[in-house]
DNA sequence: CGAGTAATTATGCAAGTGTATAGTTTTGTC
DNA sequence: GACAAAACTATACACTTGCATAATTACTCG
């Protein structure tokens, strides 16, 4: 998509070459979209909500503020699209990571990459804590939370499941669940801290402790996995 | 203060009983600001930070807004009053209930306050994170966070520690700082998640979940502290 | 090339924002 | 019971907010 229109502008460009005075260029919906969301979800993280106003958010993108209505009708909208944009980005981040045969290692990848960047980084906790403050007052926004949630937990569930598995340890639904909780809890946990907090910790120390909270909950060393 | 004052009232209210046209009473400057706090404190967990207007603030507290400057000289003023006022009492709430003899029962007892009410609890959980949200970009309230995260932790090391040495448990002050770290977090994990979604979990199941996490990171197990 | 269409801009508006300032009322004290 | 000080109210102001509407502009297709 984002070729097509390079391209296509390029074409347009040299066309006109002599004396291009185009006021603006159209984009593709997706695109245009795609950099309101980027553009509300960096100011966010950098300045907070309230900086966030229909007019910065335009200046941010490079356009005017009537685009905010004309592709999302409302600026609450907006928002809310960013939300999703932004926690698919996480889970994305986090997933893409854990891609590793063995279970017990695929276990580790996950925390290790939870609590490192691009994951872990202060303007990502900003955002969603500052997202998370609005959605505990907007059921949609908290319909996208709890999905996140649910999403996160139930993969970290099967993690766990096969890692157990693997080792030959037998369980209940109900023991992976209370782990999942716990282990996806520990996770936010230090991942909360150690955006908000960064000069707190040592380099490295969250994905050991991370490692090892892991490692100590489900019953399963998890150090030892660097080269599986 | 608040018996004082209602005394003082009455005192004038008997004296003028007759015709009493007051259009407002004087109350002690400490009473005045409490009532201004906790009126911004309910509005931003009931409806969030935008909804926490100088004009609804003022009525929320029975006044009108021209106190918030009188009292706090400005908005931000108060809420950053505000936001070391909550923490306080999510503090003291949490560790008024661990005065067990015990080391392993004062430990459980941590855990079980952090996650249960009046801690654990919707408002609260929405009023941290709004706060935080605005910390992020706000030092003077990312100074009062981080004073309280250290807070809990230290003392939360202090509980494991003890605990550690009663069982004569050899360990080293980076074990107990990582103990420390870990505990706070699944603590942390588990209230969020408890607070922001209080129907995706049993009656019960935090609290029992924080017990066995905790017992399984420190090394000890906690559930059968009930009666200690 | 020329017209239609949709993207984009430009502008205006009514409501709400925090703060400053001046005026009013209460209350303790002599 | 008057007086001073301070608590409290009332009001105005400059500014920002989100949204709507109309006027442009760019691009597509014949």
């Amino acid at each position: 998509m984002q070729v097509y229109s390079f391209v296509n502008f390029r074409h347009k460009a040299v066309a006109r070459m002599s004396a291009d005075q185009r006021k603006f260029t159209r984009e593709l919906p997706a695109q245009r979209r795609e950099q309101l969301i980027l553009a509300v979800l960096s100011l966010i993280a950098r300045k907070g909500v309230r900086a966030a106003t229909v007019r910065d958010i335009a200046q941010e993108a490079g356009v005017t503020q009537g685009l905010i209505r004309h592709y999302f009708g409302s600026k609450e909208s907006l928002v809310a699209a960013a939300y999703d944009y932004h926690m698919s980005r996480m889970t994305d981040a986090v997933w893409q990571a854990s891609d590793k045969p063995e279970p017990r290692a695929r276990l580790a990848a996950f925390v290790i990459s939870s609590l490192s960047p691009p994951v872990l980084n202060r303007d990502w906790v900003s955002l969603w804590a500052a997202l998370l403050g609005r959605a505990m007052q907007d059921p949609q926004l908290l319909k996208t939370h709890e999905c996140t949630y649910c999403y996160f937990r139930d993969r970290l569930e099967s993690l766990i499941a096969d890692a157990l598995r693997h080792v030959g340890r037998p369980h209940t639904k109900a023991e992976t669940r209370r782990l999942a909780i716990a282990c996806n809890a520990v996770i936010d946990g230090l991942w909360i801290e150690g955006g908000a907090l960064p000069d707190a910790f040592a380099q490295g120390e969250l994905t050991a402790i991370g490692l090892r909270s892991v490692g100590a909950l489900v019953g399963l060393p998890l150090e030892d996995t660097e080269d599986l």
